[in-house]
DNA sequence: CTGAAAGCGCTTACAG
DNA sequence: CTGAAAGCGCTTACAG
């Protein structure tokens, strides 16, 4: 009734309320409910034929009408949501963002949708509950804290999970990384074969105070990598900073950054100045980079410098920084596509991990040994 | 049935097709299925109370269950998704990006979801229809294409939509922008206090090869706001760029940019060297300050340089980049906030546009006038 | 206070 | 080929 009077007064006052119903296409077009929901729904599949004619007739009808199928309601019939959850602690970290965009564009290009969440210490539980409640056909999941609870939160609602960017084994779900090993090697290599031997590293402070025992990945693989060119990496030749990069706290300031200390500290080594600096992430490289000048050295003249994740400030920085390249957006992809291939059977990856290569950027911050 | 096989064989083989159903609490409980509903949906407004012992009971059972209700079933039944879309044809531009992060914070803290689609100008039409068929709450809208269609199809269907970093007002909707010229002005007023009044300006090659016509906006606000402090800007002092930032075309090697070009232009004016440089984006302002160097120039010592937006590199830059900057994540919150106040009524904002003010980031690209 | 009933908009066997 | 019916999981007047 109201849409009637709206239809009368013209378009604006039409509301939500007031969208076409299935029921209205049948009537308009003299046909039962059923046999507008088979020819809107197209699905050839079944052994329903729908003779050209009536078929026009429905579309017309609709297409008069302007009629909007609701995806909800189709939603609760069919049991599949089609929607995609994507879980992040730290959207803000470009890396993160270029994996949702690889995600975003895979599930556009299959017909799903993806669904945004934030998540901190406090909110992931009631996440996950929400995830739940709005049956989402899948979650990719990119968070730092213990993840045991989500899966089984997940499991039991038979909703696959896929974590991407997690460098630890995982005994559920899919785990897309990259393999970081590789960029690290490789950039070991390109250092080597410009002469360098003296590399210093400088390492997550964070992955430390989470927990100290262990050594962080990416300066695990560079030491290994070092040892397995028989270079020698001595004690203090790896350094560690804890430079907060995002949001209200961001330290990126000299003074205030942690990352000052940790390339002064090796710079004045006592086996020697490091003729190349290799960062865990860009952002310490490009602080780093400073760092070096401030006393006085050139780079890549006097001193490189090899940054990790190929940010945009990579590119922009004065000289381009050279760094291994991560494949964020084919990480998002990945998971995207595996969570989609999984729709209607049980998820039960096999292997348990995709790791995808990364690579290297070469650009100005690295240059031959000056020795 | 289903299920309770999978009960007796353990949590692995509970699917989502297994999930409980609001009839099944019911039945454990006790009680009707509106009686669960009515304490599951906590309505205290209406004039029904149940009494404590039978909630308690409703929620044992509910927990006992492990009940998840189905909010897609609900928001069916009600009408409401809850479901805010967030379109933008250029999901990797950082600032675009900070704005949907302040989205997403607000829709969370307000008990909405965010819906994340991106756009090409083949796929907007499709978009829309989709949103529609998905009865979104709302749409929050970065796309710099006709917006037109897009706002007829919405309003058909009682979705409000915002657009946001929009430069021109709209006939329709809500526009949340940032105030570019209160930066523009800090800014100049900032290099004047400097002394500088040789000040060039890298415009917006873009803006022009879509509208050739008109002045990029951040280019007529600086022209007005030069003209207002009474200092000259000559043919020539303004120069274009069109450098290609993100995706695969990206260009930004310097060999490759064209604001090199435009920076060597500018340093040769006829009419003297500029003594600062203020660009219509950081990423423009960063080449640009690289193009100065390779030219001998020192930044701030011989020549500022302005950037506008403030992105991560903007920090992360040897100097850090005086900048503009604009409240992204604000103007996301901003929004959303509007769009969550708007339901359930008519969606008429007054005024049209809500401008947010942009500030001045000064950092060390920027010193006083060499002269 | 509680429950039986109608209904949201759709899909899907199942008869005709 | 087409339609009447049952049902997805929920909410919401409306009686009792």
């Amino acid at each position: 009734m109201t849409r009637v009077i709206g239809l009368a007064l013209g378009n604006e006052l039409c509301h939500h309320q007031d969208m076409i119903t299935m029921s209205e296409v049948a009537r308009r077009a003299g046909v039962a409910r059923s046999t507008v929901s088979h020819v809107l729904s197209a699905r050839h599949g079944g052994n329903v034929r729908i003779p050209e004619a009536t078929r026009q007739r429905v579309l017309q009808a609709a297409r008069e009408l302007g009629y909007r199928p609701n995806a909800l309601a189709r939603s609760v019939r069919t049991g599949k949501s089609r929607m995609i959850g994507y879980l992040v602690d730290d959207p803000r970290y470009e890396p993160y963002w270029n994996t949702i965009i690889g995600a975003l564009g895979e599930a556009e290009r299959e017909g799903f949708t993806l669904k945004l969440l934030s998540v901190t210490d406090e909110t992931l539980e009631q996440r996950i509950e929400q995830c739940i409640e709005l049956r989402l056909s899948g979650l990719i999941v990119r968070v730092s804290q213990d993840k045991r609870p989500l899966f089984e939160e997940a499991d039991r609602a038979g909703i696959p999970v896929v974590t991407v960017d997690e460098s630890d084994p995982q005994p559920f779900g899919l785990r897309v990384a990259a393999d970081d090993a590789l960029g690290i090697r490789e950039a070991l290599a390109h250092l080597a074969g410009l002469g360098h031997h003296r590399i210093a590293f400088i390492s997550s402070g964070f992955h430390r105070q989470r927990d100290p025992q262990r050594t962080p990945p990416r300066e695990a693989m560079f030491r290994a990598e070092m040892a397995a060119r028989g270079l020698d990496v001595p004690e203090g030749r790896v350094t560690y900073e804890t430079m907060l990069v995002y949001g209200r706290e961001a330290g990126i300031g000299l003074g205030a950054s942690t990352v000052l200390a940790a390339t002064d500290a090796l710079l004045e080594h006592p086996d020697g100045r490091p003729t190349a600096i290799f960062c865990w992430r860009d952002e310490t490289a490009l602080v780093a980079l400073r760092a070096c000048r401030l006393q006085g050295l050139r780079v890549p003249e006097d001193i490189s410098v090899v940054g990790f994740s190929d940010i945009i400030a990579a590119r922009l920085s004065d000289p381009p920084l050279t760094t291994c390249q991560s494949p964020w957006e084919e990480m998002g992809r990945t998971a995207m596509r595996r969570l989609i291939h999984a729709q209607g059977e049980e998820f039960n990856p096999s292997p348990r991990a995709i790791l995808i290569p990364s690579g290297l950027a070469v650009r100005q911050s690295s240059g031959p040994n000056p020795e």
